[in-house]
DNA sequence: CTTCATTAGTTAATCGATTACCTAAGCACT
DNA sequence: AGTGCTTAGGTAATCGATTAACTAATGAAG
C-alpha cells in the first residue's frame, strides 16, 4: 500500500486498540498508562499525564471492560432480569432503572425470563458467570438457584414481586398489601359492595398479596371472603387470563359492580370480552386495576388504577444498590408511594391514610 | 470451625469455582480440564473425562464466559439497542428476540437510548469494549459511532428502521415503503380520499419511507400531497406529539375522514384528544397507523394498524445473523411481511400484491 | 558523607479460560 | 534396534487491564 493511503494512521482503528498500544505510542509502561487514564495522578509527572492522554485521544483508546472485570472481579454491569418485557408496565419500569443506573455510570443488560424459573435460572448463573455487580429481578418467580444466590456475594434486588420465600431479601416497590386495603377502602367509601376479583396464578406474592389487602378491609367492613365472587382460569398470559375469566361474570345473575383485576393486564383482557358482549366498561361495570400501567390516560381511560409511577423506579433502585454497597443493608423493604389513577366517571376522593 | 459444620463440601460454593480448582480436584491439568468441558474428547481417555465430568457436577462449576470472552475474544453476548422500551411493539421486538436468540445459546443484552444520539453512541461502545457477538439496533438514530461501527468487525444489524445513511448495512423489518402504498391502496379501495397524515421527526427513514409510500401510491390515483393535509408538532415522545397534533385536524373545517399516523404511538396520542372532544374514534373518523402494537386487539380495537407480527423477529433476526457469520452476507434487505388488522367496522378486502 | 523520603516511574503477577506446542509411553513395521 | 504413528496428557503463552512490589534518581536533613 503506498504510504499516501495510510492517511494519518487516526481513524483506522478497526481492530481494537488496547493499552499496551497507548503504552508503547506514549513510551510509558502499561502500568504508567493505566493509571493516568484512571486518574491517579500522583505517579506521573506533568508531561507523561499529557503525553499518555494525548495517545489516548489519538488512538482513539477505550479500555476493554472486560479486561478490567476479570481482573477486579467485578464489572459495571448490573444484570435486569424482567419477567415479561411484553407487559408495559415492566418495560416501562426496566427503562426508568436504565436511566438511573447510566447516571451513576452503570451499564444495565436486561433480559426477559418469561416468567419461566428455568430461563431466570439461566440468566442468574449468566449474570455470575459476567459478574455483574448487582441482579435486579422485576417480577421474580420461585426457581432454585434464587435460594442459592442469597448466600452468594452478588446483591439481589426484587423489585414490585417479592422475594418468594420472603426471608432477608432486598425489596423496592409497591406495597401489595396496603394497595389492596387502599382500593377496598376507596371502594366502600362509594357504597361499592359487590365486587369480583379477576385473579391469575396467585402463587406471586404480589397477586396474593393484593388479594389479602383487599379482602382483609371488606371482612372488616363486614363483606366476608365468601361473598367476594372470584374468577379465574389457569395460564400465564394475563390478557387471556383476563378474556376467559371474565366469562365468569357474564354469566352470573347477578353480575359484580365492580371487577377488581390484580394486574392491569388482566383488566384488558377483560376488557375485551366486555366490548365483544357489547357492554361498557365504564357505565355498565367499575373496572380497577393494579399497576398503573403507563398507557393507561392514552387509550384505557375506562380502568380505575393503582400503582406507582414507573419514573420513580429507577432512583429508587440505584438509592437501594447504593445502600446495599455501602453501610449496612436495610433489612426493611422500601416501599414507593403509590397513586390512583381514576377515570372521571369515578369521583376523586382524597386519599384516606 | 468443627469439622461436623463443613458438610460435604458441595454446596459451600458461595464463592466462585475457577477451571483451576476442578483441575486441581480432579488431579489433572486444567488444559485436560477444559478441552472435556468443551467436549474435546480426543484428547483424554474415558476415565479421565467421567472424573472430570464428577468433579465439575460436585462443585458446581460453571465456566465464568468473561475469561472465555478474554481469551477468544468474542463472547456470546448480543446487543440490542432499542429506541425506546416504553414503546410496547419495541419491547415485543425486543421479547420475541431474546428467545431466538437464547434458543441458539446466545445472550441477549438489551438496553435503552432513548432515541438519543449520545446514548445510542455510549452503548456501542460498551458494546464493543464488552466484546459483544453483535449489535442489534430496533430504531437506530443518526449517531457519530454508527458509522465508525460499519468498519469495524462487530456485526451491525437493523431492526425496523434502516440505517440513517442506507448503504451496505443490514436490515430486518417492514418494508415501510411497502406498507405506506399498501395503506394507501386499501384507503383507494374504499373510495376513502380525504385523508390526513399526523408524523413526528421524518428524519428517521422508517417514518419517511412509509409517508413516502402513502403519498406516491395517493398521486398516482389523482391525490396529491398538497391534497393531503399534514399535522406535526416538534417532540420525541409519540404519545403526547399524537395528542398535540390531532388538535390540528380537529380545529379544521373540513375535518380528514381518516387520519393516518405514521405510528400507533402518535394514533394513541390522538385518540386521547378525541375522546377528550367527545368524538367517537371509529363512527367520526377512521384511524389507521403503523406496527401493529400487540396491546391493539385488546384495548384499542378502534385502531386500524399495519404491521409485522412481533414474534416473527426473533427467528428472522438470528437467521440473519447467522447469515452474516457464516457466508457471504445477504446485502438486500430482509422484508418481514406485513399485515393489516383492521376493526371491524373496516371492510376485510384481501391484500391485493 | 550517610541516611531517609519523595518522585517517577518499571516489572511482573494476577484474574479465568483456551490452545499451540511439547512429551512420554505404547505399539507396529521393517 | 530404529523409525514412525497414535494416544493421553502436561506446559506455558495468551487475551486486556490492574496493582503490589520494586528501582533509580534526586533532594533534604543530620
Amino acid at each position: 500500500m503506498p504510504p499516501s493511503q495510510r492517511r494519518k494512521q487516526k481513524h483506522t482503528t478497526n481492530s481494537r486498540v488496547s493499552l499496551a498500544m497507548v503504552a508503547a505510542h506514549a513510551k510509558v509502561s502499561t502500568a504508567t498508562a493505566s493509571r493516568i487514564i484512571n486518574g491517579i495522578t500522583n505517579k506521573a509527572s506533568e508531561q507523561t499525564i499529557l503525553q499518555v492522554k494525548k495517545t489516548v485521544e489519538e488512538l482513539g483508546y477505550r479500555p476493554a471492560s472486560i479486561g478490567r472485570a476479570l481482573r477486579c472481579q467485578e464489572s459495571r454491569m448490573v444484570g435486569v432480569l424482567a419477567a415479561s418485557l411484553a407487559n408495559p408496565t415492566m418495560s416501562a419500569i426496566a427503562s426508568s432503572i436504565e436511566w438511573a443506573l447510566r447516571d451513576e455510570g452503570y451499564i444495565m443488560s436486561l433480559c426477559d425470563t418469561h416468567e419461566e424459573a428455568k430461563i431466570q435460572d439461566e440468566y442468574l448463573r449468566e449474570m455470575q458467570s459476567q459478574l455483574a455487580r448487582a441482579v435486579v429481578i422485576i417480577g421474580a418467580v420461585q426457581s432454585e438457584l434464587l435460594t442459592d444466590y442469597r448466600n452468594s456475594d452478588t446483591t439481589l434486588l426484587f423489585i414490585n414481586r417479592p422475594a418468594p420465600d420472603q426471608e432477608n431479601s432486598y425489596y423496592v416497590g409497591i406495597n401489595n398489601y396496603q394497595a389492596g386495603v387502599d382500593v377496598a377502602n376507596l371502594l366502600l367509601q362509594h357504597g361499592k359492595k359487590n365486587i369480583g376479583i379477576i385473579h391469575a396464578s396467585l402463587n406471586f406474592t404480589a397477586a396474593a398479596e393484593r388479594r389479602r389487602g383487599l379482602l382483609d378491609r371488606l371482612s372488616e367492613a363486614g363483606i366476608y371472603p365468601d361473598d367476594v365472587p372470584h374468577a379465574h382460569i389457569e395460564g400465564l398470559n394475563h390478557l387471556e387470563v383476563g378474556y376467559k375469566s371474565m366469562q365468569t361474570f357474564l354469566d352470573m345473575l347477578k353480575r359484580p359492580d365492580v371487577i377488581v383485576c390484580l394486574s392491569d393486564m388482566l383488566a384488558y383482557g377483560a376488557y375485551r370480552l366486555t366490548q365483544e358482549a357489547g357492554l361498557d366498561p365504564i357505565k355498565d361495570m367499575t373496572f380497577f386495576g393494579f399497576d398503573d400501567n403507563p398507557l393507561n390516560p392514552w387509550i384505557a381511560n375506562w380502568l380505575n388504577s393503582i400503582g406507582v409511577p414507573a419514573n420513580l423506579y429507577g432512583p429508587a433502585t440505584v438509592a437501594a444498590l447504593k445502600n446495599i454497597w455501602s453501610h449496612s443493608p436495610p433489612t426493611e423493604p422500601v416501599y414507593l408511594p403509590h397513586q390512583f389513577r381514576l377515570n372521571k366517571e369515578f369521583f376523586l376522593l382524597p386519599l384516606k391514610k
